[in-house]
DNA sequence: CGATCTATTTATAAACT
DNA sequence: TAGTTTATAAATAGATC
Protein backbone atom coordinates (compact mmCIF):
# COMPACT_ATOMS: atom_id res chain seq x y z
CA UNK A 1 0.00 0.00 0.00
CA UNK A 2 2.26 3.13 -1.10
CA UNK A 3 3.51 3.78 -4.36
CA UNK A 4 1.62 0.93 -5.46
CA UNK A 5 -0.69 -1.39 -4.83
CA UNK A 6 0.05 -4.82 -5.13
CA UNK A 7 -1.34 -8.03 -5.30
CA UNK A 8 -2.37 -9.96 -2.21
CA UNK A 9 -0.29 -13.08 -3.36
CA UNK A 10 3.37 -14.36 -2.74
CA UNK A 11 5.96 -12.07 -3.56
CA UNK A 12 7.92 -13.78 -5.95
CA UNK A 13 11.09 -11.58 -5.48
CA UNK A 14 12.76 -12.70 -2.35
CA UNK A 15 14.47 -9.37 -1.47
CA UNK A 16 11.33 -7.89 -1.68
CA UNK A 17 9.73 -10.74 0.04
CA UNK A 18 11.94 -10.39 3.03
CA UNK A 19 11.57 -6.27 3.20
CA UNK A 20 7.82 -6.62 3.41
CA UNK A 21 7.87 -9.29 5.75
CA UNK A 22 10.40 -7.27 7.71
CA UNK A 23 8.13 -3.93 7.58
CA UNK A 24 4.96 -5.44 7.65
CA UNK A 25 6.00 -7.63 11.13
CA UNK A 26 6.89 -4.69 12.44
CA UNK A 27 3.50 -2.60 11.40
CA UNK A 28 1.81 -6.07 13.49
CA UNK A 29 3.74 -5.94 16.57
CA UNK A 30 2.64 -2.13 17.08
CA UNK A 31 -1.04 -2.84 16.29
CA UNK A 32 -0.88 -5.49 18.84
CA UNK A 33 0.22 -3.47 21.40
CA UNK A 34 -2.03 -0.64 20.60
CA UNK A 35 -5.11 -2.86 20.66
CA UNK A 36 -3.98 -4.33 23.77
CA UNK A 37 -3.26 -0.93 25.04
CA UNK A 38 -6.55 0.90 24.07
CA UNK A 39 -8.97 -1.95 24.84
CA UNK A 40 -7.75 -3.77 27.60
CA UNK A 41 -6.75 -6.96 26.35
CA UNK A 42 -4.28 -9.22 26.48
CA UNK A 43 -3.02 -10.64 23.13
CA UNK A 44 0.25 -12.28 21.29
CA UNK A 45 0.72 -13.12 17.43
CA UNK A 46 3.08 -16.37 16.58
CA UNK A 47 4.46 -16.31 13.05
CA UNK A 48 6.71 -18.79 11.78
CA UNK A 49 8.90 -17.26 8.94
CA UNK A 50 9.71 -19.12 6.29
CA UNK A 51 10.71 -22.40 5.75
CA UNK A 52 14.40 -22.24 5.07
CA UNK A 53 14.93 -20.25 8.15
CA UNK A 54 13.92 -20.67 11.76
CA UNK A 55 10.51 -19.58 12.91
CA UNK A 56 10.06 -15.95 14.13
CA UNK A 57 7.78 -15.02 16.62
CA UNK A 58 6.94 -12.92 19.36
CA UNK A 59 4.44 -14.03 21.97
CA UNK A 60 4.80 -10.43 23.28
CA UNK A 61 5.41 -10.58 26.66
CA UNK A 62 5.12 -6.81 27.24
CA UNK A 63 2.06 -6.48 26.21
CA UNK A 64 1.04 -9.65 29.05
CA UNK A 65 2.83 -7.97 31.63
CA UNK A 66 0.60 -4.85 31.35
CA UNK A 67 -2.51 -6.35 31.39
CA UNK A 68 -1.64 -8.31 33.81
CA UNK A 69 -0.58 -5.06 36.14
CA UNK A 70 -4.05 -3.50 35.29
CA UNK A 71 -5.69 -6.49 36.34
CA UNK A 72 -3.82 -6.58 39.63
CA UNK A 73 -4.52 -2.91 40.22
CA UNK A 74 -7.92 -3.47 39.59
CA UNK A 75 -10.65 -3.65 42.20
CA UNK A 76 -10.56 -6.07 44.29
CA UNK A 77 -14.42 -7.17 44.05
CA UNK A 78 -14.03 -7.18 40.33
CA UNK A 79 -11.43 -9.95 40.77
CA UNK A 80 -13.06 -11.53 43.34
CA UNK A 81 -15.47 -12.89 40.55
CA UNK A 82 -13.26 -15.01 39.16
CA UNK A 83 -10.83 -16.68 42.15
CA UNK A 84 -13.64 -18.70 43.74
CA UNK A 85 -12.27 -22.57 44.40
CA UNK A 86 -10.85 -24.13 41.45
CA UNK A 87 -10.20 -27.27 42.59
CA UNK A 88 -13.02 -29.42 41.15
CA UNK A 89 -12.86 -28.09 37.62
CA UNK A 90 -9.24 -28.39 37.46
CA UNK A 91 -10.17 -32.07 38.59
CA UNK A 92 -11.58 -32.16 35.43
CA UNK A 93 -9.39 -30.27 33.64
CA UNK A 94 -6.26 -32.14 34.28
CA UNK A 95 -8.12 -35.57 33.51
CA UNK A 96 -8.88 -34.80 30.13
CA UNK A 97 -5.16 -32.61 28.74
CA UNK A 98 -2.15 -33.88 27.86
CA UNK A 99 -2.36 -38.01 27.53
CA UNK A 100 -2.22 -39.56 24.78
CA UNK A 101 -5.55 -40.42 24.25
CA UNK A 102 -6.45 -36.98 23.90
CA UNK A 103 -3.58 -36.41 21.31
CA UNK A 104 -5.25 -39.39 19.31
CA UNK A 105 -9.10 -37.91 19.78
CA UNK A 106 -7.35 -34.38 18.33
CA UNK A 107 -5.70 -35.68 15.55
CA UNK A 108 -8.58 -37.82 14.02
CA UNK A 109 -10.87 -34.83 14.70
CA UNK A 110 -8.24 -32.88 12.83
CA UNK A 111 -7.58 -30.24 15.29
CA UNK A 112 -4.03 -30.20 13.68
CA UNK A 113 -3.84 -26.72 14.48
CA UNK A 114 -3.67 -27.33 18.16
CA UNK A 115 -1.20 -29.83 17.59
CA UNK A 116 0.51 -26.91 15.74
CA UNK A 117 0.77 -24.58 18.29
CA UNK A 118 1.48 -27.34 21.09
CA UNK A 119 4.68 -28.48 19.31
CA UNK A 120 5.62 -24.67 18.68
CA UNK A 121 5.24 -24.26 22.65
CA UNK A 122 6.90 -27.52 23.25
CA UNK A 123 9.62 -26.51 21.57
CA UNK A 124 9.84 -22.72 22.88
CA UNK A 125 10.30 -24.54 26.19
CA UNK A 126 12.89 -26.90 25.08
CA UNK A 127 15.04 -23.71 23.92
CA UNK A 128 14.61 -21.92 27.29
CA UNK A 129 15.26 -24.82 28.94
CA UNK A 130 18.86 -24.67 27.10
CA UNK A 131 19.17 -21.45 27.31
CA UNK A 132 22.26 -21.43 29.67
CA UNK A 133 24.39 -24.14 28.18
CA UNK A 134 26.53 -23.48 25.52
CA UNK A 135 25.85 -22.43 22.45
CA UNK A 136 26.68 -24.77 20.68
CA UNK A 137 24.05 -27.18 21.95
CA UNK A 138 21.41 -24.54 21.54
CA UNK A 139 22.22 -23.88 17.75
CA UNK A 140 21.79 -28.09 17.39
CA UNK A 141 18.62 -27.34 18.94
CA UNK A 142 17.20 -24.61 17.54
CA UNK A 143 17.93 -27.02 14.61
CA UNK A 144 16.78 -29.74 15.56
CA UNK A 145 13.28 -28.01 16.63
CA UNK A 146 12.76 -26.48 13.00
CA UNK A 147 12.89 -30.08 11.80
CA UNK A 148 10.61 -31.26 14.25
CA UNK A 149 7.96 -28.65 13.56
CA UNK A 150 8.49 -28.49 9.57
CA UNK A 151 8.06 -32.52 9.27
CA UNK A 152 4.77 -32.13 11.29
CA UNK A 153 4.03 -29.94 8.67
CA UNK A 154 4.59 -31.78 6.22
CA UNK A 155 2.46 -34.99 7.49
CA UNK A 156 -0.19 -33.01 8.43
CA UNK A 157 -0.64 -31.61 4.95
CA UNK A 158 -0.27 -35.13 3.17
CA UNK A 159 -2.13 -36.56 5.00
CA UNK A 160 -5.25 -34.56 6.36
CA UNK A 161 -5.57 -31.44 4.14
CA UNK A 162 -9.15 -32.59 3.86
CA UNK A 163 -10.21 -32.13 7.35
CA UNK A 164 -8.31 -29.31 8.43
CA UNK A 165 -10.10 -27.09 5.79
CA UNK A 166 -13.01 -28.36 7.71
CA UNK A 167 -11.84 -27.37 10.26
CA UNK A 168 -11.48 -23.87 8.90
CA UNK A 169 -14.94 -23.57 7.54
CA UNK A 170 -16.35 -24.32 10.95
CA UNK A 171 -14.42 -21.58 12.81
CA UNK B 1 -5.89 7.32 13.91
CA UNK B 2 -8.79 9.31 12.15
CA UNK B 3 -10.45 12.20 12.64
CA UNK B 4 -8.64 13.16 15.45
CA UNK B 5 -5.26 11.28 17.23
CA UNK B 6 -5.97 9.28 20.30
CA UNK B 7 -3.84 8.94 23.47
CA UNK B 8 -2.09 5.22 24.03
CA UNK B 9 -4.13 4.19 26.82
CA UNK B 10 -6.93 2.47 27.98
CA UNK B 11 -10.24 4.07 26.24
CA UNK B 12 -12.17 4.71 29.56
CA UNK B 13 -15.38 4.90 27.83
CA UNK B 14 -17.18 1.22 27.81
CA UNK B 15 -18.77 2.15 24.64
CA UNK B 16 -16.21 3.72 22.67
CA UNK B 17 -13.67 0.77 23.93
CA UNK B 18 -16.00 -2.04 22.25
CA UNK B 19 -16.42 0.22 19.02
CA UNK B 20 -12.92 0.32 18.87
CA UNK B 21 -11.53 -2.82 20.03
CA UNK B 22 -13.96 -4.44 17.10
CA UNK B 23 -12.35 -2.75 14.43
CA UNK B 24 -9.19 -2.78 15.18
CA UNK B 25 -9.50 -6.46 15.78
CA UNK B 26 -10.52 -6.61 11.98
CA UNK B 27 -7.96 -4.39 11.04
CA UNK B 28 -5.45 -7.13 12.59
CA UNK B 29 -6.41 -10.07 11.11
CA UNK B 30 -6.30 -8.30 7.60
CA UNK B 31 -3.15 -7.67 8.23
CA UNK B 32 -2.09 -11.12 9.32
CA UNK B 33 -4.03 -12.26 6.43
CA UNK B 34 -2.01 -10.07 4.17
CA UNK B 35 1.54 -10.81 6.14
CA UNK B 36 0.94 -14.62 5.95
CA UNK B 37 -0.09 -14.68 2.00
CA UNK B 38 2.58 -11.98 0.55
CA UNK B 39 5.57 -13.70 2.58
CA UNK B 40 4.48 -17.44 2.62
CA UNK B 41 4.52 -17.87 6.24
CA UNK B 42 2.05 -19.16 8.86
CA UNK B 43 0.64 -16.95 11.58
CA UNK B 44 -1.93 -16.38 14.50
CA UNK B 45 -3.26 -14.08 16.59
CA UNK B 46 -4.38 -14.46 20.30
CA UNK B 47 -6.49 -12.41 21.95
CA UNK B 48 -8.28 -12.12 25.26
CA UNK B 49 -11.17 -10.35 25.27
CA UNK B 50 -11.59 -8.12 28.52
CA UNK B 51 -12.12 -9.91 32.28
CA UNK B 52 -15.80 -9.43 31.91
CA UNK B 53 -16.21 -11.43 28.66
CA UNK B 54 -15.32 -14.87 27.40
CA UNK B 55 -12.35 -14.48 25.64
CA UNK B 56 -11.79 -13.97 22.02
CA UNK B 57 -9.47 -16.07 19.66
CA UNK B 58 -8.16 -16.34 16.17
CA UNK B 59 -5.75 -19.44 15.40
CA UNK B 60 -6.78 -18.09 12.13
CA UNK B 61 -7.04 -21.66 10.23
CA UNK B 62 -7.47 -20.01 6.74
CA UNK B 63 -3.81 -18.63 7.25
CA UNK B 64 -2.93 -22.18 8.40
CA UNK B 65 -4.56 -24.07 6.16
CA UNK B 66 -3.35 -21.65 3.00
CA UNK B 67 0.32 -21.82 3.98
CA UNK B 68 0.00 -25.50 4.51
CA UNK B 69 -1.32 -26.41 1.16
CA UNK B 70 1.30 -23.92 -0.31
CA UNK B 71 4.17 -25.88 1.17
CA UNK B 72 2.37 -29.01 0.17
CA UNK B 73 2.46 -27.88 -3.43
CA UNK B 74 6.21 -26.62 -3.51
CA UNK B 75 8.85 -28.88 -5.24
CA UNK B 76 9.86 -31.90 -4.24
CA UNK B 77 13.25 -30.99 -2.99
CA UNK B 78 12.61 -28.35 -1.09
CA UNK B 79 10.58 -30.59 0.99
CA UNK B 80 12.95 -33.40 1.49
CA UNK B 81 15.47 -30.87 3.22
CA UNK B 82 13.08 -31.34 6.04
CA UNK B 83 11.86 -34.26 6.20
CA UNK B 84 14.36 -36.65 7.26
CA UNK B 85 14.04 -38.95 9.97
CA UNK B 86 12.89 -37.15 13.43
CA UNK B 87 12.98 -40.58 15.83
CA UNK B 88 16.29 -39.80 17.53
CA UNK B 89 14.80 -35.99 18.08
CA UNK B 90 11.26 -37.06 19.04
CA UNK B 91 12.75 -38.96 21.47
CA UNK B 92 14.60 -36.37 22.91
CA UNK B 93 11.97 -33.92 22.75
CA UNK B 94 9.24 -36.47 24.26
CA UNK B 95 11.92 -36.57 26.93
CA UNK B 96 11.34 -33.30 28.00
CA UNK B 97 8.02 -32.22 27.11
CA UNK B 98 4.52 -32.71 28.91
CA UNK B 99 5.72 -33.63 32.33
CA UNK B 100 5.13 -31.96 36.24
CA UNK B 101 8.64 -31.34 36.65
CA UNK B 102 9.05 -29.28 33.20
CA UNK B 103 5.94 -27.43 34.22
CA UNK B 104 7.63 -26.41 37.69
CA UNK B 105 10.67 -25.40 35.79
CA UNK B 106 9.33 -22.88 34.17
CA UNK B 107 7.18 -22.02 36.58
CA UNK B 108 10.61 -21.19 38.32
CA UNK B 109 12.41 -19.58 35.82
CA UNK B 110 9.07 -17.01 34.96
CA UNK B 111 7.98 -18.60 31.89
CA UNK B 112 4.23 -17.77 32.76
CA UNK B 113 3.76 -17.20 29.19
CA UNK B 114 3.97 -20.00 27.97
CA UNK B 115 2.07 -21.16 30.91
CA UNK B 116 -1.14 -19.14 30.17
CA UNK B 117 -0.50 -20.22 26.44
CA UNK B 118 -0.72 -23.55 27.65
CA UNK B 119 -3.70 -23.00 29.68
CA UNK B 120 -5.67 -21.43 26.91
CA UNK B 121 -4.75 -24.61 24.61
CA UNK B 122 -5.87 -26.84 27.00
CA UNK B 123 -8.76 -24.85 27.17
CA UNK B 124 -9.27 -24.70 23.25
CA UNK B 125 -9.07 -28.95 23.19
CA UNK B 126 -11.86 -29.59 26.09
CA UNK B 127 -13.91 -26.83 23.87
CA UNK B 128 -13.83 -29.20 20.79
CA UNK B 129 -13.59 -32.38 22.40
CA UNK B 130 -17.22 -31.66 23.96
CA UNK B 131 -18.63 -29.77 21.07
CA UNK B 132 -21.18 -32.66 19.96
CA UNK B 133 -22.53 -32.47 23.51
CA UNK B 134 -25.59 -30.42 24.36
CA UNK B 135 -25.23 -26.97 24.58
CA UNK B 136 -25.68 -26.14 28.24
CA UNK B 137 -22.96 -29.02 28.92
CA UNK B 138 -20.85 -27.13 26.41
CA UNK B 139 -21.79 -23.40 28.04
CA UNK B 140 -20.87 -24.82 31.68
CA UNK B 141 -17.55 -25.65 30.35
CA UNK B 142 -16.89 -22.47 28.92
CA UNK B 143 -17.49 -20.84 31.97
CA UNK B 144 -15.02 -23.12 33.60
CA UNK B 145 -12.57 -22.62 31.27
CA UNK B 146 -12.71 -18.66 31.54
CA UNK B 147 -12.59 -18.95 35.56
CA UNK B 148 -9.40 -21.16 35.20
CA UNK B 149 -7.94 -18.89 33.29
CA UNK B 150 -8.12 -15.47 35.18
CA UNK B 151 -7.71 -17.50 38.05
CA UNK B 152 -4.22 -18.27 37.07
CA UNK B 153 -3.55 -14.77 35.99
CA UNK B 154 -4.85 -13.58 39.37
CA UNK B 155 -2.21 -16.07 41.20
CA UNK B 156 0.34 -15.02 38.59
CA UNK B 157 -0.04 -10.99 38.71
CA UNK B 158 -0.35 -11.25 42.59
CA UNK B 159 3.33 -13.95 42.86
CA UNK B 160 5.27 -13.19 40.44
CA UNK B 161 5.23 -9.74 38.82
CA UNK B 162 8.89 -9.37 39.28
CA UNK B 163 9.69 -12.61 37.15
CA UNK B 164 7.57 -12.00 34.44
CA UNK B 165 9.21 -8.12 33.87
CA UNK B 166 12.35 -9.75 34.04
CA UNK B 167 11.18 -12.83 30.95
CA UNK B 168 9.86 -9.76 28.95
CA UNK B 169 12.93 -7.63 29.24
CA UNK B 170 15.17 -10.48 27.99
CA UNK B 171 13.07 -11.44 24.96
C1' DC C 1 21.62 -5.67 3.91
C1' DG C 2 19.69 -1.49 6.78
C1' DA C 3 18.07 3.25 7.16
C1' DT C 4 15.46 7.24 4.96
C1' DC C 5 12.35 9.34 2.12
C1' DT C 6 7.67 10.20 -0.16
C1' DA C 7 3.68 9.12 -2.89
C1' DT C 8 -0.08 6.37 -2.08
C1' DT C 9 -2.92 3.18 -0.09
C1' DT C 10 -5.13 1.74 4.27
C1' DA C 11 -6.91 1.97 8.66
C1' DT C 12 -9.83 4.19 11.60
C1' DA C 13 -12.11 8.01 15.18
C1' DA C 14 -15.96 10.46 15.21
C1' DA C 15 -20.24 11.55 13.32
C1' DC C 16 -24.30 10.00 11.52
C1' DT C 17 -28.13 6.56 10.33
C1' DT D 1 -26.15 -1.99 18.90
C1' DA D 2 -24.70 -2.36 14.12
C1' DG D 3 -23.68 -0.28 9.55
C1' DT D 4 -22.10 3.75 6.63
C1' DT D 5 -19.57 7.96 5.81
C1' DT D 6 -15.65 10.92 5.81
C1' DA D 7 -11.79 13.49 7.33
C1' DT D 8 -7.49 12.39 9.06
C1' DA D 9 -3.70 9.56 10.95
C1' DA D 10 -0.80 5.49 9.89
C1' DA D 11 1.27 2.08 7.26
C1' DT D 12 3.98 0.92 3.57
C1' DA D 13 5.93 -0.10 -1.72
C1' DG D 14 9.30 1.48 -4.22
C1' DA D 15 13.20 4.37 -4.70
C1' DT D 16 17.52 6.01 -3.06
C1' DC D 17 21.60 6.14 -0.24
Amino acid sequence: MARRKIKQELISNESKRKVTFKKRKGGLLKKIDELTTLCGVMGCAIIYNTFNNRPEIWPSPPELTRVLNRFKESPEEERDKYTMDQKILLGRHISMSSNALEREIKKNRGLEVDLILNEYLAGKSMEDLTCLEDAKELDLLLEEKIKLITDKIVTMSLKSKEVIVKNANEK
